[in-house]
RNA sequence: GCCUGGGUGGCGGAAUAGGUAGACGCAAGGGACUUAAAAUCCCUUGGGGCUUGUCCCCGUGCGAGUUCGAUUCUCGCCCUAGGCACCA
């Protein structure tokens, strides 16, 4: 331990010890209890961010936290390595894609063991080695056999941009979640995996997931959009087809006086072939494709259809109702058909307004009349039913049953349920992917790759094209193969490849046994280790990541090849990295470098203009206000970058970057570095005290207490909350009390024994946070193992009485007085005592005392 | 529109079963050390008032309520962040 606190001398002096001792390498152990802690891998991007140096930090704390704790604790580390970006940058600095994702891979590592995280670096994977996707196809070959994943020709989301399909989750707000950029309905063959047959299962589930987050749940509940409702088919006039609506208010049937279909109806162009309507159709048609998905998607958008010159019967009321294609209705919900009943639906009260439709009330509000003609809102509350026949009078609530059992016995209609999860759409038209193990044939059709063919390997020779489309279709050498099945001389593997999200919904499977190659993972392995007790990640992957795994998982129990269920237990789902923009009127958003501070409004170096201090935001390339981890590292080091992360916020929330608050956590560590060189002279000799509280007095006694208090507050606070912030600070409480002893005076052994014991719990309990820093204390203390090997500290109730307490005293509520008393006072002294104050006696005084309440050891309240 | 969080000093944030609001840190101010600065150490710091006291009043987004007592529980609002959204 030199004078000085010197980050850069002594984190690579114990990063190496940590390699070489093999100190995080784990193996199966059924005598220990298993912890299996997990960050969501990264994509190799090229270096880390704030982001990760936070994810991470969080997740090493608890694995630490975990080992000394003395579970066997599995931590390991990999690359979500396929994807676009790579792809993109091959393009530009015509290179490979596997050469630039691999020296990304090489250039994080060494980052992040600059941090210091203690990872089993033997079980690194990397998802675009042939080593890991071979199962992947496996699986998909597996699943075919199932049935669990199928082709089908469909309109899907097309990114133009990105030349590729994107699943729903991958849409938001209408654009490409990476480009950003307007996402096209494109006809096209896909492949799909059947996750709308778990879709009630993972409901299910959301509430039986204790660990984790009610946000999280409740997304995922709503994204699978469970509705209850009824099928109803219509007759169509003159035909023998009926029209299959989904509706969930099947109480208003009666009011139904119009059809709408999605424009990609099928039944749309059949209906309008040959009648005078067809060629208004075939525009409207026409004209809803071309449109932006974000255009159509908007409420606000005007509504607007096309009689398609044909009808249907209403089959409750008899009725003749014109059908219509409606730009409102989808394809992707319900069966593509909406039973419009203008009354009791805005949208269908907007469209029938527009073009002079019926409105026909069939549910009134209790006490108040309701007329179709003047009515100026639909009216979508409770009430009563009329023009509805045998259920008139009925409550409409009772009608809904009501009228699905009678349409179920006339073989109308049945009562069901419909999500608003679509099956997964997996298959990608670009290079850098998993590719699909199928073989077009002209003979035999689509017919699944031979087990014995896998890996498909993807070829590495591919020359990538501008603009990004794949090169793998005019790529003979991959392309050409021979038909499994008939053996024919001609045919063609899918040149499709895998979205990356399924790579990323089963890798924690294959960190159990990521060497085994005779399968996905080995059986012994994953039921030891699986599931993941504690998971951590960014909410951004709510949706997408999070309920592809769950699904995954589903399908690998289902096929027998894993025991649980769900693969995480428990989820934390970490705050944003945030920091202030600063932006200039000419110039945009400003690197903080480009900001001229000194002046009183701070001004753009580069035209002089004031410039504005934004809000607070995500750190991001475009908004110009990321901090690079690289600086904080060489400045303070990666104990003090730890250290940051911890204590700005609790995990869950936004972390505000403050150049201060590092520089806080930095005196902090030099503030305890000082304190250890300090004492280092008399404590060395002795042994941490660990008698009893009594043989101690004074200042010593209360030391003795602030220790064992500050351990009952350190393990609560990581063990119940992953609250590191108020874990903090309490151990910076107990090294403020042990500046408070004097160091001045010949130091007397159970001096010397008592501030051994603080030094050595600070240091403990500070350990899996700053572990270096910790590290070096721990051995100029005297200790030969690693911190790590130490049990973490465990408190003394004996340690945390005191004699003496002190009591508060309320008049009406209102602190008015305290004072100190033997912890052991009975109730009626403590009256008494608090009667006796003079300062209570001022409120008191000449007034009826009504009651008092005596809350043990803590108060005193006195009701006049 | 629907669903989730979150509103506490100048700032980040504490208050774990309704019981001393503002722990800890940052920033600010004062002092010590120093020829000086940095570093370090000590003190003050929610607002207001005066009679400077272990003083009084106000104070946890706003308004009610329950309670001896509410940052904490209930109801109604406002603001804000995130998610979903023409979902039939």
């Amino acid at each position: 331990m030199d004078e000085r606190y010197d980050p850069k001398a002594i984190e690579p002096r114990w990063q190496k010890y940590w390699d070489e001792s093999g100190l995080f390498k784990v193996a199966e152990d059924p005598d220990t209890p298993k912890y299996y802690l997990l960050e969501m891998f990264p994509y190799p991007s090229g270096k880390i961010h704030m982001g990760h140096v936070r994810n991470y930090t969080i997740g090493d704390v608890v694995g630490r936290y975990k080992r000394m704790r003395g579970f066997n604790v599995l931590h390991p580390m990999g690359w979500d390595a396929f994807g676009m970006p790579a792809e993109n940058a091959a393009i530009q600095n015509n290179s490979h894609p596997a050469r630039w994702t691999y020296e990304n891979i090489d250039a994080m590592r060494a980052q992040l063991k600059q941090m210091g995280f203690s990872y089993d670096w033997d079980r690194e994977i990397a998802t675009c080695h042939p080593r890991y996707y071979h199962w992947e196809q496996w699986l998909f070959l597996k699943m075919y056999e199932k049935e669990m994943v199928y082709r089908k020709e469909s309109f899907v989301n097309w990114c133009k941009t990105c030349q590729t399909v994107l699943a729903n989750e991958q849409v938001e707000q209408g654009a490409c979640w990476r480009c950003g950029k307007t996402v096209r309905q494109k006809k096209l063959a896909q492949w799909f995996f059947r996750i709308t047959d778990y879709a009630d299962d993972l409901l299910e589930y959301c509430d039986k997931l204790d660990g984790w987050p009610e946000k999280v749940t409740t997304m995922q509940k709503n994204w699978i959009g469970k509705s209850f409702g009824a099928e109803i088919r219509f007759p169509i006039e003159d035909s023998e087809t009926r029209i299959s609506v989904f509706t969930t208010r099947q109480d208003t049937v009666f009011g139904a006086t119009f059809m709408c279909l999605a424009p990609e109806h099928p039944l749309v162009t059949e209906l309008s072939q040959s009648t005078e309507q067809e060629s208004a159709v075939a525009e409207f048609v026409d004209r809803m494709a071309l449109l932006d998905r974000s255009d159509r998607a908007m409420e606000t958008y005007e509504k607007e259809g096309v009689f398609v010159g044909a009808y249907c019967i209403n089959p409750m009321s008899g009725r003749r109702m014109p059908i219509y294609t409606a730009n409102f209705a989808l394809m992707e919900y319900g069966t593509g058909a909406v039973m419009s009943v203008p009354a009791h639906d805005q949208r269908d009260f907007d469209f029938a307004r527009k073009y002079g439709l019926e409105v026909i009330v069939v549910v009134r509000p209790e006490g108040k009349p309701l007329d179709g003609a003047s009515m100026d809102e639909a009216y979508t509350g409770e009430g009563v039913m009329l023009n509805s026949g045998q259920f008139d009078g009925m409550s409409n609530e009772d009608a809904k049953e009501a009228i699905a059992a009678h349409m179920d016995k006339e073989g109308i209609g049945k009562k069901t349920v419909s999500y608003r999860l679509r099956d997964w759409g997996i298959s990608r038209q670009r290079y850098w992917g998993a590719p699909i193990p199928m073989i077009h044939c002209d003979r035999c059709g689509v017919v699944p790759a031979p087990e014995s063919d896998l890996p498909i390997e993807l070829p590495e020779e591919a020359d990538l094209l501008e603009g990004g489309k794949s090169p793998l279709p005019t790529l003979e050498s991959f392309t050409r193969t021979t038909c499994p099945k008939c053996g024919g001389a001609e045919a063609r593997r899918e040149t499709d490849t895998m979205d990356t999200f399924v790579e990323s919904s089963w890798y924690f499977d294959r960190y159990c046994s990521p060497d085994c190659d005779t399968a996905m993972f080995d059986r012994e392995a994953v039921d030891y280790w699986m599931p993941v007790d504690q998971y951590i990640g960014g909410v951004e992957h709510a949706i997408l990541h999070l309920l592809y795994s769950r699904y995954f998982t589903r399908v690998l129990h289902d096929l027998g090849l894993i025991d649980c269920k769900e693969p995480f237990t428990r989820l934390l789902t970490q705050g944003m990295v945030c920091k202030e923009t600063t932006a200039c009127p000419e110039h945009g958003f400003l690197f903080p470098t480009q900001v001229d501070w000194s002046e009183e409004t701070p001004n753009c170096s580069i035209c002089r203009n004031a410039v504005t201090v934004g809000r607070v935001e995500k750190m991001s390339k475009s908004k110009r206000n990321v901090i690079d981890p690289n600086t904080l590292l060489e400045a303070y080091g990666a104990d003090t970058t730890r250290l940051f992360c911890l204590f700005a916020a609790p995990p869950e929330r936004d972390l505000e970057w403050s150049e201060q608050g590092v520089e806080g956590g930095y005196r902090f560590l030099n503030r305890v570095w000082r304190l250890a060189l300090d004492w280092m002279e008399p404590i060395q000799p002795v042994t941490a005290y660990s008698g009893s509280p009594d043989a101690l007095d004074g200042n010593l006694r209360d030391l003795y207490r602030k220790i064992h208090e500050t351990i009952r507050r350190v393990t609560g606070d990581i063990e119940d909350r992953f609250h590191f912030n108020t874990a903090i600070s309490a151990v910076m409480e107990l090294v403020n009390a042990m500046y408070g002893i004097d160091r001045s005076k010949p130091v007397e052994a159970s001096t010397a024994g008592v501030m051994r014991l603080g030094l050595e719990t600070a240091v403990l309990l500070l350990s899996p946070m700053v572990p270096h820093f910790s590290e070096e204390i721990w051995s100029t203390l005297g200790h030969e193992k690693s911190v790590l090997l130490a049990p973490w500290p465990e408190y003394r109730k004996d340690a945390l009485q005191k004699e003496e307490i002190t009591i508060v005293v309320q008049v009406n509520g209102k602190l008015r007085s305290r004072f100190d008393i033997s912890a052991d006072a009975d109730d009626d002294t403590l009256k008494e005592t608090a009667l006796a104050d003079e300062r209570v006696q001022k409120f008191v005084a000449g007034k009826p005392i009504r009651k008092i309440i005596v809350v043990k050891k803590k108060l005193v309240n006195i009701v006049v």
